[in-house]
RNA sequence: GGGGGAAUGUCCCGAGCGGCAAAGGGGGCGGACUGUAAAUCCGCUGGCUACGCCUUCGUAGGUUCGAGUCCUACUUCCCCCA
């Protein structure tokens, strides 16, 4: 199953030491053919195919994309495949429900989207160990399905096919598992298989719960063509209390920034659970081991010192230094100084709407501190609304120029974490 | 093919003699304590033009002053017999 440490190679070094390997596949032939590299050898082809589903990747998503960084930085090619063609048919992935399926604009406007977090993350061009990105579509589309069953189709056994948790689990909760679903494992392998004699990609990599998949593709290669091929899946990152990693005060954590701030996105890690600082400094930062180790031996209210250093380090990879600084900077005004900062999440109300007055209420709801005002109305009676820091338990008062603060704005808060800055304009 | 169950607050699980905005969990949110952590304790957890009104219990009808609750048909799922 999992692995002996003492790899040779220095990507395998790296990935035990810093947290992804759940499982890998032929782990000491991997390990020669990746050191092979630092003497002259050829760098080792590796991919990881992402879902076209949504418009922004997730948090949950960023393990993987970590992962193919990984690699690049260890001399490496990264393959990024965009799953065009399997989103058409949608992975069982255990679930119960049989996903949706989307359009086909749909897929290729949210591969539009999602392209630009991976041009913040690695390095695309056309050298040997520059990322590249491909489309599964531009296959999978043109197969035949006569041919597909002959030239693919031998090489699996339903009884095999069976055996996958995915189905498995389908099957036994008596759920339908609709053909074009289980086909979906068909197709991955079939992805692999191509981008190995496209690219000579040797490597997929993927979560967990890719493992089967993964394996098929790895097993089909070998059969057919006789050429190396190798499986290595990360763990499921949860948090230290169990929870699957990705909520924060405003939603789920998105990668782009117009779904989630920088400053969010900065809060997020900030708020990370004590027990996972040195986990996530690995995985989700730059920074060396030593450094890390350091960190993460900080006790108590000290360890607030390292999640900012988190905080920093995560935000500047995905949103760049700047914006990082910038989130940093709002964070320390916001909440050691207890004032305002420009960089705070803000929304812009004409001053004559302030002569009546605005409900408080209504600026909530419009600030997104809250999603109705019903909801307003209950979190002021709790205690939980702030106008300039100080609670209002009545969500109807009205919200006028006398309100208007330091810095010439009124600062919202619902509960301590969520501000908002309302400007006048 | 025959017989018997089930579907509940659009996050999930789940109780519900004909008067129900509907018990109880989980999750989420807010408060207290802390360190913007965890654990713990407390409160909230349909909407609105808000002492009132509107929309919710698989779908569509019906009985009734009144239906989540009774009846009919339909849909989907589970169990038993063939």
């Amino acid at each position: 199953m999992s692995t002996p440490a003492n790899f040779k190679s220095d990507f395998l070094q790296t990935l035990q030491a810093r947290g992804y390997v759940h499982q890998i596949s032929h782990p000491d032939e991997l390990d020669v053919a990746a050191a092979q590299t630092a003497e002259g050898g050829a760098p080792i082809a590796a991919y990881i195919g992402f879902d076209a589903t949504a418009t922004s990747f997730h948090v949950g998503n960023l393990v993987s994309i970590m992962l193919l960084r990984r690699l690049q930085q260890a001399g490496h090619k990264p393959i990024v495949v965009m799953g065009g063609g399997t989103t058409k048919v949608g992975d069982p992935s255990g679930k119960d429900a049989t996903r949706q399926l989307l359009t086909h604009e749909q897929i290729q406007s949210n591969i539009d989207s999602l392209k630009t977090t991976f041009a913040k993350l690695l390095t695309f061009g056309d050298g040997p160990t520059d990322a590249i990105m491909v489309d599964n579509d531009e296959w999978l589309s043109k197969l035949g399905y006569i041919d597909f069953l002959r030239d693919y189709g031998v090489h699996f056994t339903i009884n095999r096919m069976l055996t996958f948790d995915s189905v498995k689990l389908r099957l036994e909760r008596e759920q339908p598992l609709t053909f074009i679903e289980f086909n979906y494992m068909l197709m991955q392998a079939t992805d692999f298989l191509e981008l190995s004699r496209r690219y000579g990609c040797t490597l997929q990599m993927g979560g967990s719960d890719q493992w089967g998949n993964i394996l098929n593709g790895v097993e089909l290669i070998r059969r057919v063509d006789q050429k190396p091929a190798f499986a290595l899946t990360t763990p499921l990152i949860t948090t230290a209390s169990g929870a699957k990693m990705g909520k924060t005060a405003s939603g789920a954590v998105w990668l782009n920034a117009d779904r989630l701030s920088p400053y969010d996105y900065w809060q997020f890690w900030r708020n990370t659970e004590d027990a996972d600082v040195g986990r996530f400094l690995k995985l989700f930062t730059d920074l060396p081991l030593d450094e890390i180790a350091r960190l993460e031996a900080l006790q108590g209210a000290e360890i607030n010192d390292a999640k900012k250093v988190l905080a920093n380090e995560a935000t500047a990879l995905l949103h760049g230094r700047a914006e990082a600084e910038k989130a940093a900077e709002a964070a320390h005004a916001a909440f050691v100084q207890g004032g305002v900062s420009a960089d705070l999440p803000s929304i812009d109300v004409p001053a004559a709407a302030l002569s009546p007055g605005i409900p408080l209420d209504t600026l909530a709801l419009d600030a997104g501190l809250a999603t109705s005002k019903s909801e307003a109305r209950r979190l002021a009676q709790g205690g939980g609304l702030r106008v300039n820091d100080k609670a209002e338990p009545d969500a109807t008062r009205l919200i006028t120029a006398e309100d208007i603060g330091e810095g010439g704005v009124i600062k919202l808060a619902a509960g301590k974490k969520k501000i908002v800055l309302v400007r006048i304009v």
